[in-house]
DNA sequence: CGGAGGCTTGAATCCTCTCAATGTGCGTGG
DNA sequence: CCACGCACATTGAGAGGATTCAAGCCTCCG
């Protein structure tokens, strides 16, 4: 972890990234225009990542949570036998490492080069008050909300058996968060490898590989590279997606 | 739903039900000994749903929030096929409907008969100033913080691909809740039927009963009844739960 | 231009799912 | 008190898909 700078009067604005969007941390995907955590600003740290760089361990101690400005985290848990299944892909104006307890069940670690927000939870509570706790546990509350509903989207997700089926609801996911960003319409842009995409929809690299390549025969995706996706059937994503062959 | 009866002075004391202990209001498996949320106490109605009754729909307005008396209630979505995953069990002791959208997005419906504490969202407005505000916010949080932590390791069941090891997941959950809450050391009630639990770990009820013979010819579990089953061999559940073979 | 890593493809094996039928337990009614 | 019936649970057989191991290909970077 690097620490790039400490914030001065205002919010720095990060540079823009051209594959992830930048955007301000306000927690949620739906809402970019929120009144702002100016607040939070003031115990804040900008701090880089860079790829494969851990911002924090499975059960490490929980003393700062991050707001991600501009890359992709993933979440993910460390098992006995060296599998490191992920849990969850973090983007541009996402929070983590929100708890309440002393120390994270899971880890997160750089998928990019990762500029980050930093808040130790020492000073955040020294430095919050009245108004400032208020939106803090607005935002906290977001936060976890959503938390929980991607979590349940994700075992929704796991449910199904068929690679195609999974692949589909992941790309649908990827593609409900950009569109909801107002990102381009159809145009998907994987920030993660075929490995990446393997652990969290729960099966091989070569499944992955095998299901990206029924969806091209079938007509749903088009590849302009291998990071590069097209959505040109939409309603035959959703179907699939939506579960035409779940458990 | 029936309501019983609205709160007087004092919360109620349950009558012991056998199989589901009672608890106390409190938010988490961890802690009954809170502090006790007595103001919640002021909004709330004590209502009554029979078994398989709708505590609340998917996508109906969020209007309400519960804390369960007695019995178990499941969480579960609604597919356009007519298939009902289940996504989470809950018993005494838990909060569920806590969401920041005006609507949820799961339904939730009773497993057994349920008591439980309502808490409509309009009342709770109203009536939380000062302290009461800071203690409900911590409720929450740590409700959120628990439904994140147990969907997470929902999702890691469902991983699995053999059908013994998402079994011994299941039961290791059910039995750590157990534990923690003071309950009979390695004697496990199931309130749920093959069926509820196949809906779980996102398998069919015949594969359920397989695993559970399974177990059982391993030496890890013995049967009582159907619905009464002893773990004989905790260190042996524990290694096909941790992931003996994982994906 | 060369190498390394990621991606894709191929073939054999294993496991689960599905469809059916049988067995068990509980509640009800006679 | 006993017998019946329904719902749940278990067991069986066949087919389909995924995982695994292994090898070849492509792309990107040095």
């Amino acid at each position: 972890m690097t620490v790039t700078q400490a914030p001065l009067k205002r919010r720095p604005r990060p540079e823009g990234g051209r594959p992830p969007p930048p955007v301000w941390p306000g927690g949620g995907s739906a809402s970019p225009s929120r009144p702002g955590w100016r607040w939070l600003a003031q115990v804040a740290l900008v701090v880089r990542f860079e790829k494969g760089e851990e911002l924090y361990g499975d059960d490490s101690r929980a003393d700062a949570m991050f707001a991600i400005i501009t890359g992709m985290v993933k979440i993910h848990k460390v098992l006995p036998d060296g599998k490191r299944p992920i849990l969850a892909f973090l983007f541009a104006g996402d929070l983590l490492g929100v708890t309440d307890q002393t120390t994270h069940a899971v880890a997160a670690s750089a998928g990019s080069a990762v500029t980050a927000y930093r808040y130790p939870s020492v000073l955040l509570e020294r430095s919050l008050h009245q108004d400032a706790f208020l939106e803090f546990n607005l935002l906290i509350r977001q936060t976890l909300c959503r938390e929980v509903r991607e979590a349940r989207e994700h075992a929704l997700i796991l449910r199904r058996l068929d690679a195609a089926g999974r692949l589909a609801g992941f790309l649908s996911r990827l593609l409900a968060r950009a569109q909801g960003m107002g990102e381009g319409d159809w145009d998907l842009y994987l920030p993660m490898d075929r490995s990446d995409i393997a652990a969290y929809i729960g099966t091989s690299p070569e499944a992955v590989s095998r299901a990206f390549r029924r969806l091209a025969d079938d007509g749903v995706v088009r590849f302009r590279d291998r990071r590069h996706v097209r959505i040109t059937n939409p309603d035959g994503l959703a179907a699939l997606a939506a579960g035409k062959t779940p458990r």
